[in-house]
RNA sequence: GGGCGAGUGGCGGAAUUGGUAUACGCGCAUGGCUUAGGACCAUGUUCCGAAAGGAUUGAGGGUUCGAGUCCCUCCUCGCCCACCA
C-alpha cells in the first residue's frame, strides 16, 4: 500500500483526540516532567517554518519522557497583550481583542497540522481576565512589599509608539520595536525594584543548567561592579561632588573631575562659571544628541571646562579643574567621575585633547596603564599593591565601598490601551490606594479609540465612567490609574498558570505547584535577556512570599537556533522569502517536516531552510513505511547489535537535545534493514518506538498494522543491552608510526599477540616488522594497533 | 574596545571526548527502469593522481606511539555587550 501521509496524519490525530492521550495528570506514583516552550505572540502574519522548530523539540522530548514513564505537562498558550497586537489592530481597524482571537485561531490551525502533543485543555492567554487577575495580584503584592513605587524620573519615551519604555526595550538608544530614537520624558511612572534581586539573580545562575552564553548575557545585563563612592569638596562651597569609581586605588592620580551634562549640579555651577554661556551652549547641544549620536562620534571626546570653579582631590589636597563632557553617562554611577588619565584610556584621550596634567600612580612603562601593580606617588600608600590598597584608600578620604549595577529598576507603566490595567486608585485624601484583592480583576474597559494619545496618558484616561470611582479607603472620589502594564508582565509567570489553569481562587495551588515545579526543560530563542530576567525576578519574589517552592523557575534551558530563508536572509514578508509550514506539511507530510527540522543541524545552530534537503527526510519516512513489507516473525539476528546501539544512541541523543544525530542513527539502521531485506516483528516495534517522538503519525499507523496494542505513544520506551551491542568481530586499524597501513578483523577482546600476528598478513606491516623488532607496540583493543619501528 | 563561541568536502554537518577524519543527508556523476521524469532503484563521490601512492580538519609551531580534539602564536567569521568609570 502506497504511503498516503494525509490519511495517516488525519487518522492518527483523530485517534489521539478521541482517547485524550495527552492530558497532563498529577500522578503521585510517577516522576514528572514539565516541558515548556516560550509561548508565542500570535501575530497577524501567522507561522513560518522557523517557529515550530522549538515546538518540535519539546514535542519530541515530552513524547520521549511519557514513554519513559513520566507524567508529562506540555502545555501551550498565548502571550497576547502588548504593542504588536495593538498595532496590528490599529492598522486593520479591528479591536485588539478580535485581532488576537483571529490570530490565535490561525496559529492553532497551523500548529494542529504538525501533530503536537499539547494538552489543549490547559490553554491560557494573558489577555483573559481570569488570567490577568493574577498578574494584577502579583503587582499588588509587590506594592505591599515595597517593590513597586511611583517615580517621576525622566524615562525613555518612544515618540512613534507613544509610550514609555524600560531600558530592556531599547536597541541601543532606539525603540527596539520601531527603531525610532527614544527621548527622555518626565512622566509619573510605576517602577519595580528589580535591582533588589540583582545579587540573587546573579548568584543563582550558577545553580542552573543553562547554556553558558545565556548565563553570560544575564551577567552582562545585570552588570554588577564593585567600587567606591568618593567626595571631592568644591572650593569655596560647603558641598562635595560625589564620584563613583572602580579604581579608588588610583585616587592620587585623579587630576580633574568630569560631570555628565545632565548632572544635577551642572546648572548651579554653570551660573557661577566665568564661561557660563559656553557651558550652556555645550549642555544644550548634548541634550539634543541621542546617546547613539554621542557614541557615533567615536572615541573623539568633547567637553567644556567650568572655568573659575575648582574641586579638591581629597587625597592629595590639590585643587583640580572640573569639566562637563558627554562621555560621562548620567545614568550610571553618580553621573560624575574622577579622571585618572594615566590609568584610564577614556580619561587619557580627553586629557590629551585638553592638554591636562597626568600623574602615574602605578608603576609601569606605559603612558596609560590600566593594569595592576605597585603604587607610586601615592602618599602613605606608596609601595603597596594597588588591589589590596583599594579599601584603605577609600576609607582614608571618608569614602565608602558601593556596588553598582547596569540593571535599572523596571519602568512598568505603558501609556497604551492593550495591556493589564495597573490596579491602583489615586485619591486626593489617601494618595495611592491599592484596589482591594477581592475587587480584582480590574478589567480593561471598552473604548472608542484605542490608538495611543501621545499626551503621556493612555487611552483609558478618556473614559470618564471608568476613571472616576470611589476610594476604597475613605469612600471619597478617586481616580483609577490609567497606565497599563508592559508586554513582559503576563509572560513573567505564565508557566505557573499552566500548572493549575482552572484555579480562580489562588495564583496556583500549592499541591499543583509542588508536583510540577520547576519547569524541567524550557525551550526558546531570543528573549535571552529580558524575558528570563523578568521571569526570574517575579519568581524569586513569589518564592519570598511563599507562593512557589523553588527559587528558580527554569531548571534547564535549551536555546534554539533560528531557521533562515533559503537565500540566507531572515524570513520576512518584506523579502518575500517566507515558507509556510502548511504548504510543507501538505507537500511532504508532517512527519517528514518534523524530522527534517530536527535533522537540519545541531539544535542550537542557525541554519538556512532547504527545500532540496527536506526531500531526503521525506524519502526516509516513506522508506520506513515500506519497511512493513520486510517484517518477518522471528528476529533477524544480524540486526541485533545495531538495533541495541540505535536504542542507546537515540535515547541519549534525545535527552541531550542532539536530535540531528539521533535521526542519522535511525537512518543508518534503516539502511541496514534494507540491505538485509528482513526485520523481525519485535525489532520493527522497537525501531518504530524510537522514531515515534519524531514521526508520531506514520509510526502510529505502522504500530497498528503490525498489530501492536494501544497507542505507540503510550508504549514503554525500549531498553538496550550493552553486551548485545558488541559484535563478534571488529575492524581494527593498523598503523606504523601513527600512519594507517591497513586493517584486520578480529575478536574485540583479542590479545596483543593475536593482533600482531593478524597484522602480519598485511604486506606493508610484514615488511616493516621483518626489518627489525618494533620499538614499541600500542594496542587498544577494538580501536587501534600502532607499531613504532 | 570587552565577553562568549566557532572555523572539517560543492552544501548542512558527524567523529565513541586523545585512537580508522569526512558518518548521515543534500547535491553531483554514471548506469538501470521508463513515452518522459525534477519519481524510483543501483553504484560512485574529501583533494591530487591513469594507478601505485601521497596530501588533508583556517595558518604556523608544540606535547604525544597517535591530535579535528590538548597547549602556544596568528588569521577569519558569528553572537552578545559596548565611552558602564
Amino acid at each position: 500500500m502506497a504511503y498516503d501521509h494525509r490519511k495517516i496524519e488525519e487518522d492518527a490525530q483523530k485517534k489521539w483526540e478521541a482517547t485524550k492521550l495527552y492530558r497532563a495528570q498529577e500522578d503521585k506514583k510517577k516522576p514528572k516532567k514539565y516541558v515548556l516552550d516560550m509561548f508565542p505572540y500570535p501575530s497577524g502574519e501567522g507561522l513560518h517554518v522557523g517557529h515550530p522548530k522549538g515546538y518540535i523539540a519539546t514535542d519530541i522530548y515530552s513524547r520521549f519522557s511519557r514513554m519513559r514513564g513520566y507524567s508529562v505537562l506540555h502545555p501551550m498558550g498565548w502571550d497576547a497583550f502588548g504593542l504588536p497586537a495593538e498595532n496590528f489592530a490599529i492598522k486593520h481597524k479591528v479591536h485588539p481583542r478580535e485581532a488576537v482571537k483571529r490570530n490565535i485561531a490561525n496559529f492553532k490551525a497551523q500548529l494542529a497540522h504538525i501533530g503536537f502533543d499539547y494538552d489543549w485543555s490547559r490553554e491560557i492567554q494573558t489577555t483573559d481576565p481570569r488570567y490577568y487577575h493574577w498578574t494584577q495580584w502579583i503587582f499588588l503584592k509587590m506594592l505591599e512589599h515595597g517593590l513597586a513605587f511611583q517615580s517621576d524620573e525622566p524615562i525613555n519615551w518612544c515618540p512613534s509608539c507613544k509610550t514609555g519604555l524600560a531600558n530592556e526595550d531599547l536597541d541601543g538608544t532606539a525603540c527596539e520595536r520601531c527603531g525610532t530614537p527614544v527621548e527622555k520624558k518626565k512622566l509619573p511612572q510605576w517602577v519595580l525594584k528589580i535591582t533588589d534581586y540583582a545579587d540573587r539573580m546573579l548568584a543563582d545562575l550558577d545553580t542552573l543548567d543553562w547554556p553558558e552564553h545565556i548565563k553570560e548575557a544575564q551577567r552582562n545585563w545585570i552588570g554588577r561592579s564593585e567600587g567606591a563612592e568618593l567626595g571631592f569638596p568644591l572650593v569655596g562651597r560647603d558641598e562635595k561632588i560625589m564620584v563613583f569609581t572602580t579604581r579608588p586605588d588610583t585616587l592620587y592620580g585623579a587630576t580633574y573631575l568630569v560631570l555628565a551634562p545632565e548632572h544635577p549640579l551642572v546648572s548651579t555651577l554653570t551660573a557661577e562659571a566665568r564661561n557660563a554661556k559656553e557651558v550652556r551652549t555645550y549642555v544644550a547641544a548634548a541634550a539634543k544628541k541621542t546617546e547613539v549620536e554621542r557614541g557615533a562620534e567615536g572615541k573623539e571626546k568633547t567637553g567644556v571646562r567650568l572655568e573659575s570653579i575648582m574641586a579638591v582631590n581629597p587625597a592629595t589636597k590639590e585643587e583640580v579643574p572640573i569639566f562637563v563632557a558627554d562621555y560621562v553617562l548620567s545614568s550610571y554611577g553618580t553621573g560624575a567621575i574622577m579622571a585618572v588619565p594615566a590609568h584610564d584610556e577614556r580619561d587619557f584621550d580627553f586629557a590629551q585633547k585638553f592638554n591636562l596634567p597626568m600623574r602615574q600612580v602605578i608603576q609601569s612603562g606605559e603612558d596609560c596603564y590600566t593594569g595592576s601593580g605597585r603604587l607610586i606617588h601615592s602618599g602613605a600608600f606608596t609601595g603597596q599593591d594597588n588591589e589590596t590598597a583599594k579599601l584603605a584608600i577609600t576609607e582614608s578620604v571618608g569614602g565608602r565601598k558601593v556596588v553598582r549595577y547596569k540593571l535599572h529598576d523596571w519602568v512598568f507603566s505603558r501609556q497604551r490601551y492593550w495591556g493589564e490595567p495597573i490596579p491602583v486608585i489615586h485619591c486626593a485624601q489617601c494618595g495611592v490606594v491599592p484596589v482591594p484583592y477581592e475587587d480584582l480583576p480590574v478589567t480593561l474597559p471598552e473604548v472608542d479609540h484605542y490608538e495611543p494619545t501621545g499626551t503621556g496618558e493612555s487611552p483609558l484616561a478618556a473614559i470618564d465612567s471608568w476613571v472616576h470611582t470611589t476610594c476604597p479607603k475613605c469612600g471619597g472620589a478617586g481616580k483609577r490609574e490609567t497606565n497599563t502594564m508592559p508586554q513582559w508582565a503576563g509572560s513573567s509567570w505564565y508557566y505557573l498558570r499552566f500548572m493549575d489553569p482552572e484555579n480562580d481562587h489562588e495564583l496556583v495551588s500549592s499541591a499543583a505547584e509542588k508536583y510540577w515545579a520547576p519547569v524541567d526543560v524550557y525551550v526558546g530563542g531570543d528573549h535571552a535577556v529580558r524575558h528570563l530576567i523578568y521571569a526570574r525576578f517575579w519568581h524569586k519574589f513569589l518564592y519570598d512570599i511563599g507562593v512557589v517552592s523553588t527559587s528558580e523557575p527554569f531548571a534547564r534551558l535549551e536555546f534554539l537556533g533560528f531557521i533562515l530563508a533559503e537565500d540566507g536572509r531572515k524570513m520576512s514578508k518584506r523579502f518575500g522569502n517566507v515558507i509556510n509550514p502548511d504548504e510543507v506539511v501538505a507537500a511532504y507530510g508532517a512527519d517528514a517536516f518534523r524530522t527534517y527540522e530536527m535533522f537540519m543541524g545541531p539544535f542550537e545552530n542557525t541554519v538556512a531552510w532547504s527545500t532540496d534537503s527536506i526531500a531526503g527526510t521525506a524519502r526516509f519516512i516513506e522508506r520506513v513505511w515500506n519497511m512493513q513489507e520486510k517484517v518477518i516473525d522471528e528476529a533477524h539476528a544480524a540486526l541485533e547489535p545495531l538495533l541495541h546501539k540505535t536504542i542507546k544512541k537515540v535515547s541519549s541523543d534525545i535527552e541531550a537535545f542532539k536530535f540531528n544525530t539521533a535521526v542519522s542513527q535511525m537512518m543508518i539502521f534503516l539502511n541496514a534493514v534494507e540491505k538485509e531485506s528482513a526485520i523481525g516483528k519485535r525489532q520493527m516495534k522497537i525501531f518504530l518506538q524510537l522514531l515515534a517522538p519524531f514521526a508520531p503519525h506514520v509510526t502510529e499507523a505502522l504500530w497498528e498494522r503490525i498489530e501492536a496494542e494501544g497507542s505507540i505513544h503510550l508504549s514503554k520506551w525500549p531498553t538496550y543491552d550493552e553486551s548485545l551491542i558488541a559484535t563478534q568481530t571488529v575492524t581494527l586499524a593498523v598503523q606504523i608510526n601513527g600512519k594507517r597501513r591497513g586493517e584486520v578483523r578480529l575478536a574485540p577482546d583479542a590479545s596483543k599477540d593475536d593482533a600482531l600476528a593478524a597484522a602480519r598478513a598485511i604486506p606493508a606491516i610484514n615488511n616493516a616488522l621483518s626489518a627489525g623488532a618494533p620499538t614499541r607496540v600500542i594496542y587498544v583493543p577494538g580501536r587501534i594497533l600502532n607499531i613504532v619501528v
